[in-house]
DNA sequence: GCCGATTATTAATCGATATCAATAATCAAT
DNA sequence: ATTGATTATTGATATCGATTAATAATCGGC
């Protein structure tokens, strides 16, 4: 199955020149397509596992269950992520993924997305960056989660959310799928499910969302961001390698 | 000045062969050593970075200012970590860094790396592999914040600290310096002072941690564990490259 | 060894948010 | 359409931890 317009390949576009070649490449060293169904575990915790699966579409979420059954979801998953990413660089996997809507995604081995680095150095850097980037958001979280607010929270959230859907072309300027029921939410956002479903009627009552079912809009974007003083991140780009990239 | 018992160079020697052509070439791009003093600011918010900062000793916090005052750390510099990660691969630090004791450390220019890791592919995975140690070490921060109790919390983190520290051969078996005022180490699992001040007493009450001044010491490392439900992480082995690395 | 500044400790109050419990609405599958 | 399961909503209560404030201890510089 060809890669064109994959998001994972939309997502690299900005950062690297995703010309034939290394498209081709990239292509390549897919494994096989797969698909999951709504509630499947996609990693279980303390597995082992080796694979990147390049989502194409559909949500997951990462999550670490703690002994006294509460839940904390690290991150949400969207299309163009990687899933394995970072747990397939550990022994084990130090938590979970399961698929929250269907999903279907491209699977490669590490070991050749590695053997691809040493070829072409430029999707090692891309990854990187890409690991950067999910360090951003991580440590976005970890605002969210140690000093702002429920409502703060929520908005800033959700503004992310969106900023990444419309990053791979999965969202419209005002408005988005969001396929997260309110228990998925508090457990992203460290709230109990009743206050994060006061704290949901609050931003609604504000006029800054707009939500049937599992549609989701941001009729006041600049509002919401001002409530949540949400900064978009921008990557810089790589820096170009030798002038004369050995052609392989 | 040589990189030879650099903790950055300690900490990668796990991952791939630091042998005399990669330390060279490592040691070839750093442009200059540098020193800051205590409170010295590292990165400021809001300001363009592009440098790697490689740190031989002190300690520093990464950090985000909100309206209201409060403060967030999001993550301890200690020896080995790279200031400027992943700061410098954005458009303009979305965080600040300061210095919490006097500091060391080697610099070079991100693009300088970053040519390294074209003609050394395995500088640009070692790289990733940091951002993934990075990334369960933020993720193991979110689990914190959202989900486990104030004394979990500082168990959780000084068993990671600890571990870190080890890691690049800077703690003994059981005890380690710790030059966080309870300050900072109420702005990294986000409690106020006087809150977190009662959890340590409950640590010390409870014969799990025993501190003076900034020694830490560490008695009973299985309970702390147990506690904090802490499981340390084991970086994978980057898979190896062409049999024959062309030799640069 | 002294002094101002920083850091640690203690205590009292108050409010935010978890918890528990019950009900309503929605969904998905037959 | 019906039904069981999931999800959303509402309300009452209890508690954890923030806030504020005051004091004690420690540190770093001269």
């Amino acid at each position: 199955m060809p890669l064109t317009g994959h998001p994972f390949v939309t997502k690299i576009s900005r950062l690297m020149d995703m010309n034939a070649g290394n498209l081709d490449s990239l292509e390549a060293i897919m494994e096989r397509e797969g698909t999951a169904a709504k509630r499947h575990d996609l990693i279980v915790h303390g597995a082992e596992h080796r694979d990147l699966c390049f989502v194409r579409s559909g949500y997951a979420i990462r999550y670490r269950l703690l002994r006294n059954g509460k839940r904390q979801i690290l991150n949400v998953i969207l299309p163009g992520d990687v899933i394995g990413f970072p747990v397939s660089f550990f022994d084990r996997a130090t938590y979970a993924v399961v698929a929250v809507s269907n999903l279907s995604y491209s699977v490669c081995p590490l070991s050749s997305y590695v053997r691809l680095c040493y070829e072409r150095p430029q999707f090692g850097l891309v990854l990187t960056w890409l690991a950067a980037r999910e360090a951003a958001i991580c440590a976005e979280h970890i605002v969210n989660l140690g000093r702002r607010t429920p409502i703060e929270r929520l908005a800033h959230f959700l503004l992310e959310i969106h900023d990444r859907l419309l990053e791979v072309g999965c969202a419209e300027q005002t408005r988005f799928d969001l396929p997260f029921s309110q228990g998925i939410l508090a457990d992203v956002l460290g709230l109990s499910v009743p206050h994060l479903n006061r704290v949901m009627q609050e931003l609604r009552a504000e006029r800054l969302i707009v939500s049937t079912s599992r549609l989701m809009e941001l009729p006041d974007i600049a509002g919401l961001r001002r409530l949540a003083q949400y900064q978009p991140v921008d990557l810089a780009l790589i820096p170009a390698g030798p002038t004369a990239q050995r052609g392989l």
